[in-house]
DNA sequence: TTAATAGTGTCTTTCAGACAATATTAT
DNA sequence: ATAATATTGTCTGAAAGACACTATTAA
């Protein structure tokens, strides 16, 4: 009897059961203004044709190591090229009732990856049935991964609170307009320009300045931007709060 | 060639490797004003005689389902007893870095649960093997379970601070001092009584007044205080933010 | 009686948000 | 020139934290 086998009964006598293991990715970018999500198009059985978060099989790896390999391998993006280092990934939440993959038992670690604007996949790779869509509409995705989206949505939304986050949805060096643009793409709504100018000046740490300025202003006239980098503040504080809503609360 | 079979090899040719899903549960009261977790001591090899999280094999059930019924089984309470109906228990965490477990790959899903002061495991079950221990003395564990401990406390810590988590930890009837005794144990630091007070109550759906007044006041003298139950607030707003380490910032 | 506690009042400082003003730039 | 934008200034109200005070109760 093998170590493994008399490990599996002595816990679990009689019981055990085949269990696969994946990572599903929800991967966010910013384009247009806009936020994305990477979905793929599924081939096989089942939900055949429908759209599902990019995942597979965890290897002989780290959970977040695979959810990097399958970010790398379905948007085309090779490491070390500087793009995929930039990219911030983070576990999210592991879903494993039964039932969900009709096939077995499969568990299910969720990660969320931010990313500055990613190339199209399409363009030279192979991975040709990977594409960006905007949130909204996602629409109906394959097994459970709706409701993965949803969590990774509302998770992205929180941390924007009392992180600096936003600063790994925009280029390594931005302007505060840039920034506000993401808090504006991730919550879906705008904000006060002058006073989001000020609040994100006043944390310590969230952001700090070039020296530079910006070669041009806006696209519809406007001064030239000072450029700031991402800060060393690892939470923010005070924190960006949200205006509290009536449906969080109750 | 089963469903199965065809799954595994479509999704990773050659490549499977067999997996173990288990839930480790860090599970919390306050005893005497003091923060503990209740762990087991290992009978076999690996870490035969080391403290550990209880924890075991996920059977044909959710992920949730395990967690409470593993926690059922190490304190020895039974489901409708109206006890483990009060423990709160959320997802935590996976852990699941090759090596972990030097037998075979496990992927652990971690949960947190909270409870108000629960009786001592040893009385009248068969779950002799487990215990609360203080926080602060839990000192090595197996595994890598002194790090899912930590990552336990840290979430706890934080989520006194914008959700009404406190209140799963006392009776279904509380006074405000048994509260603030709460924030004490998990944060580690005494709050200032007459500002706290005011705070909790200005804060919408935290608590909601019985009308009563406790039948004594404290040990050491004192009005005999108001009683409160759980309001239907399912977030603070606004929040009872502790004040900013730097160390967390940084 | 003494000491501790519950609950309330007051003041200062910080911060969020509304609004205004000015300077700068693309078109 | 015109409109849009960056940046700064001002004001108000909410809220946190420090501190003080009174009333009530256990020992």
């Amino acid at each position: 009897m093998t170590e493994e086998q008399e490990f599996l009964e002595s816990y679990n006598p009689g019981e055990y059961a085949p269990v696969a293991v994946t990572v599903d990715v929800v991967a966010l970018t910013i384009r247009e203004g806009r936020l994305h999500v990477l979905l793929v198009e599924r081939g096989g059985h089942p939900f055949a044709g429908w759209r599902a978060l990019p995942g597979g099989f965890v290897q002989d790896e780290s959970l977040d190591a695979a959810a990097l390999r399958e970010l790398a391998e379905e948007t085309g993006l090779r490491p070390g090229e500087g793009v995929l280092d930039r990219v911030h990934v983070e576990q999210l939440r592991t879903y494993g009732n039964p039932g969900r993959d009709p096939r077995m038992r499969v568990i299910s670690v969720a990660y969320l990856a931010f990313a500055p604007s990613l190339p199209d996949p399409r363009a030279g790779s192979d991975a040709a049935g990977a594409f960006w869509v905007p949130v909204e509409a996602a629409g109906e995705l394959a097994f459970d991964h709706a409701a993965i989206l949803a969590d990774g949505l509302d998770r992205a939304r929180s941390k924007l609170e009392y992180t600096p986050l936003a600063t790994a949805f925009v280029e390594s060096e931005f302007t505060i307009a840039d920034l506000r643009a993401v808090y504006a793409a991730v919550w879906g709504e705008e904000l006060h320009a002058g006073n989001f100018h000020r609040k994100v000046l006043s944390v310590p740490g969230f952001v700090e300045s070039t020296g530079e300025i910006a070669v041009r202003g806006g696209e519809r006239g406007g001064p030239k931007p000072k450029l700031y980098r991402a800060g060393d503040a690892r939470l923010l504080h005070p924190a960006l709060l949200r205006p509290a809503r009536e449906d969080d609360v109750r």
